[in-house]
DNA sequence: ATAACACTTGGAGTTAACTCCAAGTCAAGG
DNA sequence: CCTTGACTTGGAGTTAACTCCAAGTGTTAT
């Protein structure tokens, strides 16, 4: 696959994902003889996870770590593992933040509901 | 209050405060004969709510002009619940990634458990 | 009354995560 | 053979959201 389609397929532009790549963000991508990036189905199977991990904000810096230590090899099983509960630990509180915005913006958003309908009473009361 | 008092309060630097102010993220707040920040339980109040959209992501831009429409009075008290339904519904479509985010997570983590228990196994294994 | 300290302002600097750019290479069509 | 267009690289520029800084002023303790 050619940058061009793997690009579309993600909707990540190419200079994102070249500079994902420059980053160690995914594993370095194989070239055909002109030089020319040819994704292979691992390379986007990196680039989806990846992709996931990003939307959700984890950060660039332990997605690395994470694609290092498993470059690394199987003596890196364990601290993988533990990188990923702890993000998926910082994630969790994240959601919780979220949660309680999210009943914050239910409540505030009832209160204005109820002021606007105060609001249209108000304009067909005969003075 | 003083600024000192409201940034422990918050957990939230001095400058942050500040920045927030120049911005207009929250309301000016009043100096007291000294032309030192004196804020008030309503400055607080504007504070804890900037602080916990923030938290769970909202664009300082949404919320600077949620701020202004405030401060026009009445009269943008439609707007105003607009702006906050459609800020939820980013945040719900957020939210949405992340649990999405949060089960892929749980997979991958599981996996790990499971290679880890075999090891193990093998290492009790005689040769 | 003077040193120490908290505060003020406007503006510059920083960080993460892209995003853009210039100069160069290469394969294919006319 | 020459142009076109997609690709390459390393490096510079951008954006959001702070964070820091310098120069100046007011209050407090000795």
């Amino acid at each position: 696959m050619t940058i061009t389609e793997v690009s579309k397929k993600f909707d990540l532009s190419q200079d994102t994902l070249r500079y994902y790549e420059r980053i160690g963000l995914i594993p370095r991508v194989n070239r055909n003889k002109s030089g020319i990036r040819d994704y292979t189905e691992e390379d986007c199977k990196w680039i989806e996870f990846i992709k996931c991990m990003r939307n959700a904000g984890l950060q660039i810096e332990a997605l690395i770590e994470y694609v290092g230590l498993f470059q690394q090899g199987d003596a890196t099983i364990e601290a993988r593992k533990e990188l990923l509960i702890e993000q998926r630990k910082q994630l969790i509180a994240r959601m919780e933040d979220m949660q309680k915005t999210l009943e914050h913006l239910n409540y505030k958003i009832a209160v204005y509901e109820q002021v606007v309908v105060e609001k249209e009473k108000e304009l067909k009361r005969p003075d």
